[in-house]
RNA sequence: CGGGGCAUAGCGCAGCCUGGUAGCGCACCUGGUUUGGGACCAGGGGGUCGCAAGUUCGAAUCUUGCUGCCCCGACCA
């Protein structure tokens, strides 16, 4: 993509709204637009970083044997009815009529709907287990939204939904998913650990929020050091497998949200020097439920005694709008973001230095071309603004290699490779940069 | 939902107290000089001063109502 043709609206200074790091770093990067409250457009620049980011969940979500599906926004508030809460939900849920004046809602989560499809279907354990999932806008009418895309009215969830015949059955999906979400967030280049949280009504063990450690996160959080190292899971690993010792490894050291926190258990559990008390924030959920929904909305299957049983399910979120915000969270410096190569918008920034010097263009031209036609995703910054200002926007929008092309280092053969993240430059002939960049 | 604050050009702000032809920086356009870490000079374009009503000869400025947005707290992927 050439700068000169993109959209890539750079801002100098930081709106005066916004008040966390990624909040600031992603208006003025020109990735998002405030358009109401809590409800934001995505620009080109951060639409490219969402769709990577869901991409990996989804191609996890995929790798754990769940099921991509896409339901609708807008949901009927007779399904709400049937499992009791369309009443109980309360004002968090946007509630329409239509022109018929009919009561219909933009669906905060949707548990209902996919118990709908499923029970509509399904009749037999032999079918089981199954997962659906979707990758789809909520709304949640939150009374303060803040933070940008952090905490948002509108937001992009990833929401899995397992049904299974029995608890056992239940654990097992449950498992999958805490695998598959340690796997993506691993490869997000975030280290999320999965902390104990509120199991709500049906109780149990079987419920995790997974929280990155940032210091602009938004509840305090505790946990064994060792977590920050534990090997994660790897991509060859069989789901249909044990996955339990996994899981146990995991929690067999101390971690908890302020809610769950046991000071107590903590000091005696932690030995001082591996105690982390920090702020986190909350990336993903997953949660049993057992048949909560499953027995009021008559989704039943035969089990092998011939009788019916409610399923047992559980749901699993992760919110990729609210992780783009969190990754930059956790990986920027002064200058701006510093994404991770899995997904950063481009990976390379090609730098012109003197567009106009014929030398120069040539070679960014031959260089883009080559990088195009590999397949390396390339910004290149054609445009005529001073080598000052293109070095401060490129480090902004925190691409991870930065090739930089000017008259002086070509009148020597060479051009500048740099690495956003660790801000290393080395000098190398075109073809040597080009094969590091693997074009 | 309780408490506080803001609304003036795309962005950041001044002007308001004490009413009298709307300003600054950045960005944008033109010309010139520059050119490896956010250049300089000269010229230029752009604003129903959030909306509505009121007071007044005259309202960005005073009064009232409304709307939007932000921050602090209680709640959530």
């Amino acid at each position: 993509m050439r700068l000169s043709r993109y959209f890539l609206p750079i801002l100098r200074e930081t709106p005066k709204e916004a008040e966390i790091v990624s909040h600031r770093l992603m208006l003025r990067a020109g990735m998002i637009r405030q358009e109401s409250a809590g409800i934001y457009a995505w620009l080109p620049l951060g639409y490219r970083v969402l769709r990577k980011i869901e991409q990996v969940v989804r191609e996890e979500q995929d790798r754990s044997g769940a099921i991509e599906i896409l339901m609708p926004t807008i949901q009927s508030a007779d399904l709400w009815r049937e499992s009791g809460r369309y009443d109980a939900y309360g004002k968090e849920m946007l509630r329409i009529q239509d022109r018929h004046e009919r009561d219909i809602l933009f669906g905060p989560t949707n548990e209902e709907m996919v118990t709908e499809i499923f029970r509509a279907y399904v009749r037999s354990y032999r079918d089981l287990p199954k997962n659906l999932y979707h990758i789809q806008w909520k709304f949640r009418d939150e009374v303060r939204p803040r933070f940008g895309v952090m905490r948002s009215r509108e937001f992009l969830m990833k929401d899995a939904y397992s049904f299974d015949l029995d608890q056992e059955g239940a654990r097992r999906s449950y498992n999958k998913m805490f695998v598959a979400y340690l796997r993506t967030f691993d490869r997000l280049g975030l280290t999320a650990i999965p902390m104990k949280a509120e199991s709500g009504p049906i109780g149990g063990d079987m419920s995790h929020e997974f929280i990155i450690l940032a210091s602009t996160g938004e509840s305090e959080v505790f946990c064994h050091k060792a977590l920050l190292d534990l090997p994660k899971p790897s991509p060859d690993l069989d789901f249909e497998g044990d996955l339990q010792p996994i899981v146990d490894s995991w929690l067999s050291h101390y971690a908890a949200t302020e809610e769950m926190h046991e000071p107590a258990r903590f000091e005696a559990e932690v030995p001082e020097d591996s105690r982390i008390s920090a702020r986190g924030i909350e990336v993903g959920h997953i949660f049993y439920f057992g048949t909560k929904y499953s027995a009021p909305m008559n989704a039943v299957v035969t089990g092998p005694d011939g009788q019916e049983h409610p399923v047992h399910m559980g749901s699993y979120g992760i919110g990729p709008s609210r992780l783009a915000a969190a990754i930059i969270e956790a990986s920027h410096d002064e200058n701006g973001i510093v994404w991770p190569e899995s997904i950063a918008p481009f990976k390379v920034g090609l730098v012109n230095l003197k567009v106009g010097d014929e030398a120069t263009d040539r070679a960014c031209e031959a260089i883009y071309g080559r990088l195009e036609a590999a397949g390396v995703e390339v910004l290149y910054d054609d445009t005529e603004e001073r080598a000052g200002s293109k070095f401060a926007s490129m480090d902004l929008i925190g691409l991870p290699w930065q090739l930089i092309v000017g008259p002086k280092g070509l009148a020597g053969g060479t051009v500048e490779l740099k690495n956003r993240a660790t801000g290393e430059r080395e000098s190398l002939s075109i073809d040597s940069a080009l094969a590091r960049l693997g074009g």
